[in-house]
DNA sequence: TTCGCCATGTAACTAGTTACATGATTCC
DNA sequence: GGAATCATGTAACTAGTTACATGGCGAA
Protein backbone atom coordinates (compact mmCIF):
# COMPACT_ATOMS: atom_id res chain seq x y z
CA UNK A 1 0.00 0.00 0.00
CA UNK A 2 1.03 3.39 -0.64
CA UNK A 3 0.27 7.10 0.56
CA UNK A 4 -0.47 9.73 -1.53
CA UNK A 5 0.19 13.02 -0.26
CA UNK A 6 -2.68 15.30 -1.34
CA UNK A 7 -1.12 18.40 -0.28
CA UNK A 8 -1.74 20.97 -3.19
CA UNK A 9 0.20 23.74 -4.36
CA UNK A 10 0.93 27.24 -2.73
CA UNK A 11 0.65 29.68 -5.72
CA UNK A 12 4.22 30.53 -5.10
CA UNK A 13 5.19 26.60 -5.20
CA UNK A 14 2.98 26.31 -8.31
CA UNK A 15 4.17 29.62 -9.95
CA UNK A 16 7.98 28.15 -9.48
CA UNK A 17 7.40 24.19 -11.05
CA UNK A 18 5.89 25.89 -14.37
CA UNK A 19 8.48 28.22 -14.50
CA UNK A 20 11.06 25.24 -13.74
CA UNK A 21 8.84 22.96 -16.10
CA UNK A 22 8.98 26.38 -18.69
CA UNK A 23 12.50 27.27 -18.72
CA UNK A 24 14.35 24.25 -17.19
CA UNK A 25 16.68 23.73 -14.56
CA UNK A 26 17.72 27.16 -12.98
CA UNK A 27 19.19 27.76 -8.98
CA UNK A 28 17.19 30.08 -7.18
CA UNK A 29 18.75 33.11 -8.10
CA UNK A 30 18.20 32.95 -11.81
CA UNK A 31 14.52 32.02 -10.95
CA UNK A 32 14.10 35.51 -8.60
CA UNK A 33 15.64 37.00 -12.25
CA UNK A 34 12.86 35.15 -14.26
CA UNK A 35 10.31 36.18 -11.76
CA UNK A 36 10.90 39.65 -12.14
CA UNK A 37 11.52 39.60 -15.91
CA UNK A 38 8.36 38.15 -16.60
CA UNK A 39 5.96 36.18 -14.37
CA UNK A 40 6.06 38.35 -11.76
CA UNK A 41 3.62 40.76 -13.20
CA UNK A 42 1.17 38.12 -12.10
CA UNK A 43 2.64 37.02 -9.52
CA UNK A 44 5.04 38.14 -7.60
CA UNK A 45 7.07 35.99 -4.40
CA UNK A 46 9.81 38.11 -2.57
CA UNK A 47 13.38 36.96 -3.56
CA UNK A 48 13.74 35.35 -0.05
CA UNK A 49 10.61 33.15 -0.34
CA UNK A 50 11.78 32.00 -4.11
CA UNK A 51 15.05 30.33 -1.76
CA UNK A 52 13.09 29.43 0.83
CA UNK A 53 10.42 27.36 -1.45
CA UNK A 54 12.90 25.84 -3.53
CA UNK A 55 14.13 23.40 -0.60
CA UNK A 56 10.86 22.99 0.39
CA UNK A 57 9.91 21.48 -3.30
CA UNK A 58 13.13 19.05 -3.37
CA UNK A 59 12.05 18.11 0.44
CA UNK A 60 8.59 17.01 -0.57
CA UNK A 61 10.26 15.44 -4.09
CA UNK A 62 8.72 17.84 -6.60
CA UNK A 63 11.78 19.13 -7.50
CA UNK A 64 15.59 17.51 -8.01
CA UNK A 65 18.68 19.25 -7.21
CA UNK A 66 21.85 19.56 -8.63
CA UNK A 67 24.08 21.47 -6.16
CA UNK A 68 22.49 25.01 -6.21
CA UNK A 69 20.40 23.88 -9.41
CA UNK A 70 16.59 22.72 -9.57
CA UNK A 71 14.66 21.35 -11.74
CA UNK A 72 10.64 19.69 -11.90
CA UNK A 73 10.50 16.35 -11.07
CA UNK A 74 8.10 13.41 -12.16
CA UNK A 75 6.19 13.58 -9.39
CA UNK A 76 6.46 17.95 -9.10
CA UNK A 77 4.71 17.52 -12.75
CA UNK A 78 1.82 15.47 -11.77
CA UNK A 79 1.44 17.88 -9.10
CA UNK A 80 1.60 21.10 -11.06
CA UNK A 81 -1.01 19.34 -13.45
CA UNK A 82 -3.31 19.08 -10.91
CA UNK A 83 -2.85 22.19 -9.90
CA UNK A 84 -3.13 22.90 -13.60
CA UNK A 85 -6.56 21.43 -14.19
CA UNK A 86 -8.21 22.57 -10.79
CA UNK A 87 -11.15 24.89 -11.15
CA UNK A 88 -12.06 26.34 -8.32
CA UNK A 89 -14.97 29.01 -8.35
CA UNK A 90 -14.00 32.96 -6.98
CA UNK A 91 -9.81 31.93 -7.67
CA UNK A 92 -9.54 35.37 -9.58
CA UNK A 93 -5.48 35.56 -9.59
CA UNK A 94 -4.75 32.28 -10.00
CA UNK A 95 -6.79 32.04 -13.48
CA UNK A 96 -4.50 34.79 -14.16
CA UNK A 97 -1.50 32.99 -13.97
CA UNK A 98 -2.78 29.83 -15.35
CA UNK A 99 -3.39 31.16 -18.46
CA UNK A 100 -0.21 32.75 -18.29
CA UNK A 101 1.52 29.79 -18.20
CA UNK A 102 -1.40 27.72 -20.31
CA UNK A 103 1.45 26.35 -22.83
CA UNK A 104 1.77 24.05 -19.98
CA UNK A 105 -2.26 22.55 -20.39
CA UNK A 106 -4.83 22.20 -22.79
CA UNK A 107 -6.92 24.71 -24.20
CA UNK A 108 -9.86 22.37 -23.12
CA UNK A 109 -8.59 23.07 -19.29
CA UNK A 110 -8.45 26.86 -20.41
CA UNK A 111 -11.79 27.32 -21.30
CA UNK A 112 -12.84 25.38 -18.28
CA UNK A 113 -11.39 27.69 -15.83
CA UNK A 114 -12.26 30.97 -18.41
CA UNK A 115 -15.64 29.73 -17.63
CA UNK A 116 -15.58 29.65 -14.05
CA UNK A 117 -14.09 33.22 -14.16
CA UNK A 118 -17.06 34.19 -16.19
CA UNK A 119 -19.54 33.09 -14.22
CA UNK A 120 -17.78 34.39 -10.96
CA UNK A 121 -17.67 37.45 -13.01
CA UNK A 122 -21.67 37.36 -13.57
CA UNK A 123 -22.59 36.86 -10.28
CA UNK A 124 -20.62 39.77 -8.98
CA UNK A 125 -22.13 42.28 -11.52
CA UNK A 126 -25.57 40.78 -10.80
CA UNK A 127 -24.76 41.58 -6.99
CA UNK A 128 -23.03 44.86 -7.43
CA UNK A 129 -25.97 46.51 -9.71
CA UNK A 130 -28.39 45.27 -7.20
CA UNK A 131 -26.11 47.29 -4.38
CA UNK A 132 -26.74 50.13 -7.58
CA UNK A 133 -30.63 50.10 -7.26
CA UNK A 134 -30.28 50.80 -3.39
CA UNK A 135 -27.71 53.77 -3.57
CA UNK A 136 -29.12 56.60 -2.96
CA UNK A 137 -26.38 58.80 -4.08
CA UNK A 138 -26.14 61.15 -0.21
CA UNK A 139 -24.00 61.48 2.13
CA UNK A 140 -21.74 58.24 1.96
CA UNK A 141 -23.83 57.05 -0.81
CA UNK A 142 -22.15 59.54 -3.07
CA UNK A 143 -18.71 58.01 -2.72
CA UNK A 144 -19.74 54.28 -3.18
CA UNK A 145 -21.44 55.16 -5.85
CA UNK A 146 -18.11 55.70 -7.44
CA UNK A 147 -16.86 52.39 -6.12
CA UNK A 148 -20.24 50.47 -7.71
CA UNK A 149 -19.55 51.63 -11.14
CA UNK A 150 -16.00 50.86 -11.13
CA UNK A 151 -16.77 47.14 -10.08
CA UNK A 152 -19.50 47.12 -12.42
CA UNK A 153 -17.47 48.23 -15.04
CA UNK A 154 -14.58 45.79 -13.81
CA UNK A 155 -16.94 42.99 -13.84
CA UNK A 156 -17.74 43.68 -17.57
CA UNK A 157 -14.30 43.82 -18.56
CA UNK A 158 -13.82 40.95 -17.09
CA UNK A 159 -16.68 39.52 -18.89
CA UNK A 160 -15.78 40.24 -22.23
CA UNK A 161 -12.21 39.39 -21.40
CA UNK A 162 -13.30 36.12 -20.69
CA UNK A 163 -15.37 35.53 -24.00
CA UNK A 164 -12.62 37.16 -26.02
CA UNK A 165 -9.99 34.19 -24.70
CA UNK A 166 -12.48 31.54 -24.88
CA UNK A 167 -13.01 32.67 -28.69
CA UNK A 168 -9.04 32.43 -29.26
CA UNK A 169 -8.70 29.13 -27.89
CA UNK A 170 -11.30 27.25 -29.41
CA UNK A 171 -10.17 29.08 -32.79
CA UNK A 172 -6.64 27.18 -31.96
CA UNK B 1 9.45 66.25 26.37
CA UNK B 2 6.29 63.83 25.12
CA UNK B 3 6.98 60.85 22.78
CA UNK B 4 4.58 60.07 19.97
CA UNK B 5 3.90 56.80 18.86
CA UNK B 6 4.12 56.97 14.73
CA UNK B 7 3.01 53.16 14.25
CA UNK B 8 0.47 53.79 11.50
CA UNK B 9 -2.74 51.72 11.10
CA UNK B 10 -2.76 48.02 9.20
CA UNK B 11 -5.54 48.32 6.71
CA UNK B 12 -7.80 46.44 8.76
CA UNK B 13 -7.72 48.65 11.80
CA UNK B 14 -8.31 51.48 9.54
CA UNK B 15 -11.61 50.01 8.53
CA UNK B 16 -12.57 49.34 11.44
CA UNK B 17 -11.89 52.77 13.15
CA UNK B 18 -13.59 54.12 9.91
CA UNK B 19 -16.70 51.93 10.75
CA UNK B 20 -16.50 53.14 14.12
CA UNK B 21 -16.28 56.97 12.71
CA UNK B 22 -19.29 56.34 10.41
CA UNK B 23 -21.69 54.41 12.50
CA UNK B 24 -20.48 55.16 16.02
CA UNK B 25 -20.64 53.23 19.15
CA UNK B 26 -20.40 49.01 17.96
CA UNK B 27 -19.54 45.53 19.43
CA UNK B 28 -17.26 43.59 17.56
CA UNK B 29 -19.70 41.16 16.34
CA UNK B 30 -22.46 44.13 15.07
CA UNK B 31 -18.86 45.30 13.54
CA UNK B 32 -18.62 42.22 11.63
CA UNK B 33 -22.43 42.08 10.46
CA UNK B 34 -21.14 45.95 9.16
CA UNK B 35 -18.26 44.90 7.29
CA UNK B 36 -20.54 41.95 5.58
CA UNK B 37 -22.90 44.62 4.66
CA UNK B 38 -20.86 47.37 2.95
CA UNK B 39 -17.64 47.94 3.55
CA UNK B 40 -16.64 44.35 3.06
CA UNK B 41 -17.21 44.49 -0.85
CA UNK B 42 -13.70 46.68 -0.48
CA UNK B 43 -11.73 45.03 2.21
CA UNK B 44 -13.02 42.25 4.22
CA UNK B 45 -11.52 40.68 7.24
CA UNK B 46 -12.24 37.47 8.51
CA UNK B 47 -14.60 37.62 11.77
CA UNK B 48 -11.80 36.39 14.54
CA UNK B 49 -9.89 39.18 12.89
CA UNK B 50 -12.08 41.89 14.34
CA UNK B 51 -12.47 40.26 17.76
CA UNK B 52 -8.80 40.62 17.82
CA UNK B 53 -7.85 43.80 16.74
CA UNK B 54 -10.61 45.50 18.41
CA UNK B 55 -9.27 45.03 21.83
CA UNK B 56 -5.42 46.14 20.31
CA UNK B 57 -7.18 49.18 19.61
CA UNK B 58 -8.47 50.04 22.75
CA UNK B 59 -5.14 49.32 24.14
CA UNK B 60 -3.25 51.59 21.80
CA UNK B 61 -6.05 54.16 23.11
CA UNK B 62 -6.99 54.31 19.61
CA UNK B 63 -10.63 53.31 20.22
CA UNK B 64 -12.87 53.44 24.22
CA UNK B 65 -14.32 50.30 25.56
CA UNK B 66 -17.73 50.42 27.17
CA UNK B 67 -18.40 46.55 28.24
CA UNK B 68 -18.50 45.09 25.03
CA UNK B 69 -19.57 48.37 22.60
CA UNK B 70 -16.40 50.61 21.14
CA UNK B 71 -16.47 53.92 19.94
CA UNK B 72 -13.27 55.89 18.47
CA UNK B 73 -11.64 57.75 20.57
CA UNK B 74 -10.23 60.87 19.83
CA UNK B 75 -6.56 59.81 19.41
CA UNK B 76 -8.07 56.94 16.99
CA UNK B 77 -9.85 59.62 15.00
CA UNK B 78 -6.42 61.22 14.85
CA UNK B 79 -4.92 58.19 13.74
CA UNK B 80 -7.89 58.02 10.86
CA UNK B 81 -7.23 61.15 9.68
CA UNK B 82 -3.75 60.87 9.48
CA UNK B 83 -4.09 57.37 7.55
CA UNK B 84 -6.62 59.01 5.50
CA UNK B 85 -4.61 61.72 4.18
CA UNK B 86 -1.43 60.11 3.75
CA UNK B 87 -0.75 59.09 0.16
CA UNK B 88 1.28 56.56 -0.76
CA UNK B 89 2.36 55.45 -4.49
CA UNK B 90 1.48 51.86 -5.83
CA UNK B 91 -1.50 51.35 -2.79
CA UNK B 92 -4.42 50.35 -5.09
CA UNK B 93 -6.06 48.48 -2.44
CA UNK B 94 -6.25 51.46 0.04
CA UNK B 95 -7.17 53.70 -2.47
CA UNK B 96 -10.92 52.30 -2.86
CA UNK B 97 -10.70 51.64 0.99
CA UNK B 98 -10.45 55.69 0.97
CA UNK B 99 -12.37 56.81 -1.42
CA UNK B 100 -15.20 54.31 0.14
CA UNK B 101 -15.11 56.00 3.25
CA UNK B 102 -14.14 59.10 1.46
CA UNK B 103 -17.10 61.40 3.47
CA UNK B 104 -14.93 61.34 6.68
CA UNK B 105 -12.27 63.59 5.07
CA UNK B 106 -12.22 66.67 2.40
CA UNK B 107 -12.28 66.31 -1.27
CA UNK B 108 -8.38 67.76 -1.52
CA UNK B 109 -7.25 64.73 0.09
CA UNK B 110 -9.45 62.38 -2.09
CA UNK B 111 -8.18 64.54 -5.38
CA UNK B 112 -4.49 63.92 -4.46
CA UNK B 113 -5.58 59.98 -3.97
CA UNK B 114 -7.03 59.49 -6.93
CA UNK B 115 -4.14 61.57 -9.27
CA UNK B 116 -1.43 59.70 -7.28
CA UNK B 117 -3.63 56.11 -8.62
CA UNK B 118 -3.96 58.10 -12.03
CA UNK B 119 -0.30 58.07 -12.59
CA UNK B 120 0.04 54.47 -10.82
CA UNK B 121 -1.57 53.04 -13.86
CA UNK B 122 -0.61 55.25 -16.33
CA UNK B 123 2.78 53.72 -15.40
CA UNK B 124 1.76 50.63 -15.95
CA UNK B 125 -0.32 51.15 -18.89
CA UNK B 126 3.09 52.26 -20.24
CA UNK B 127 4.99 49.92 -19.24
CA UNK B 128 2.44 47.08 -20.42
CA UNK B 129 2.34 48.58 -23.66
CA UNK B 130 6.19 48.60 -23.95
CA UNK B 131 5.78 44.76 -23.33
CA UNK B 132 3.79 44.04 -25.75
CA UNK B 133 5.61 46.04 -28.39
CA UNK B 134 7.95 43.00 -28.00
CA UNK B 135 5.29 40.29 -27.58
CA UNK B 136 5.41 37.69 -30.36
CA UNK B 137 1.96 35.98 -29.96
CA UNK B 138 3.67 32.25 -30.77
CA UNK B 139 4.59 29.87 -28.27
CA UNK B 140 4.28 30.97 -24.64
CA UNK B 141 4.21 34.54 -25.72
CA UNK B 142 0.70 33.45 -27.07
CA UNK B 143 -0.92 33.31 -23.67
CA UNK B 144 1.07 36.08 -22.37
CA UNK B 145 -0.76 38.32 -24.91
CA UNK B 146 -3.90 37.91 -23.42
CA UNK B 147 -2.63 38.75 -20.11
CA UNK B 148 -1.16 42.55 -21.72
CA UNK B 149 -4.73 42.78 -23.56
CA UNK B 150 -5.91 42.60 -20.30
CA UNK B 151 -4.01 44.51 -18.25
CA UNK B 152 -3.69 47.24 -20.44
CA UNK B 153 -7.44 47.28 -20.59
CA UNK B 154 -7.76 47.73 -17.25
CA UNK B 155 -5.29 50.22 -16.84
CA UNK B 156 -7.27 52.41 -18.92
CA UNK B 157 -10.61 51.96 -17.03
CA UNK B 158 -8.37 52.52 -14.32
CA UNK B 159 -7.65 55.84 -15.51
CA UNK B 160 -10.77 56.18 -16.60
CA UNK B 161 -12.36 56.15 -13.42
CA UNK B 162 -9.59 58.24 -11.60
CA UNK B 163 -10.62 60.90 -14.50
CA UNK B 164 -14.48 60.78 -13.41
CA UNK B 165 -13.98 60.70 -9.77
CA UNK B 166 -12.01 63.69 -9.95
CA UNK B 167 -14.36 65.39 -12.14
CA UNK B 168 -17.17 65.03 -9.93
CA UNK B 169 -15.25 65.89 -6.97
CA UNK B 170 -14.30 69.01 -8.07
CA UNK B 171 -18.02 69.74 -9.07
CA UNK B 172 -18.97 69.32 -5.36
C1' DT C 1 43.99 45.22 -1.99
C1' DT C 2 40.06 46.80 -0.98
C1' DC C 3 35.59 48.07 -2.41
C1' DG C 4 31.46 46.88 -4.05
C1' DC C 5 28.19 44.00 -6.05
C1' DC C 6 26.72 39.25 -7.10
C1' DA C 7 24.84 35.10 -5.20
C1' DT C 8 22.88 32.67 -1.41
C1' DG C 9 20.71 32.24 2.23
C1' DT C 10 18.41 32.72 7.38
C1' DA C 11 15.67 34.75 11.29
C1' DA C 12 12.27 37.32 12.91
C1' DC C 13 8.16 39.34 12.02
C1' DT C 14 3.36 40.37 10.02
C1' DA C 15 -1.19 40.39 8.80
C1' DG C 16 -4.13 37.61 8.20
C1' DT C 17 -6.64 32.95 8.14
C1' DT C 18 -9.34 28.45 9.74
C1' DA C 19 -10.94 25.69 13.09
C1' DC C 20 -12.37 25.17 17.44
C1' DA C 21 -14.60 26.32 22.25
C1' DT C 22 -18.23 28.11 25.03
C1' DG C 23 -21.98 30.72 27.40
C1' DA C 24 -26.44 33.07 26.39
C1' DT C 25 -30.99 33.27 23.91
C1' DT C 26 -34.67 32.06 21.33
C1' DC C 27 -37.78 28.94 19.19
C1' DC C 28 -40.66 24.70 18.98
C1' DG D 1 -36.66 21.39 28.04
C1' DG D 2 -33.94 20.30 24.11
C1' DA D 3 -32.20 22.14 19.69
C1' DA D 4 -30.65 25.58 17.05
C1' DT D 5 -28.42 29.75 16.48
C1' DC D 6 -26.51 34.03 18.39
C1' DA D 7 -22.64 36.28 20.34
C1' DT D 8 -17.94 36.10 21.81
C1' DG D 9 -13.83 34.77 21.75
C1' DT D 10 -8.97 31.85 21.46
C1' DA D 11 -5.20 28.94 19.49
C1' DA D 12 -2.78 27.27 15.99
C1' DC D 13 -1.49 27.86 11.55
C1' DT D 14 -0.20 30.06 6.91
C1' DA D 15 1.79 32.34 3.31
C1' DG D 16 4.10 35.66 2.88
C1' DT D 17 7.26 39.78 4.10
C1' DT D 18 11.63 42.78 5.60
C1' DA D 19 15.93 43.02 7.33
C1' DC D 20 20.03 41.07 8.08
C1' DA D 21 24.38 37.90 7.35
C1' DT D 22 28.00 36.15 4.64
C1' DG D 23 31.29 34.22 1.26
C1' DG D 24 33.16 34.82 -3.37
C1' DC D 25 34.88 37.45 -7.13
C1' DG D 26 35.87 41.12 -10.43
C1' DA D 27 37.44 45.89 -11.18
C1' DA D 28 40.12 50.29 -9.84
Amino acid sequence: MTTVAVTSLTTTEAALLALLAIEGEHSAYDLAKAVERAIGHIWSPARSGIFATLPRLAKDGLAERGGRRYRISRAGRAALDEWLETVEPGARETVFLKVFVGGLTTSDVLLEHVAQFRADSEEQLAEYRSIARTNTNRGHDWHHRHLLHYAIDRAELDIAWADGVARALRRR
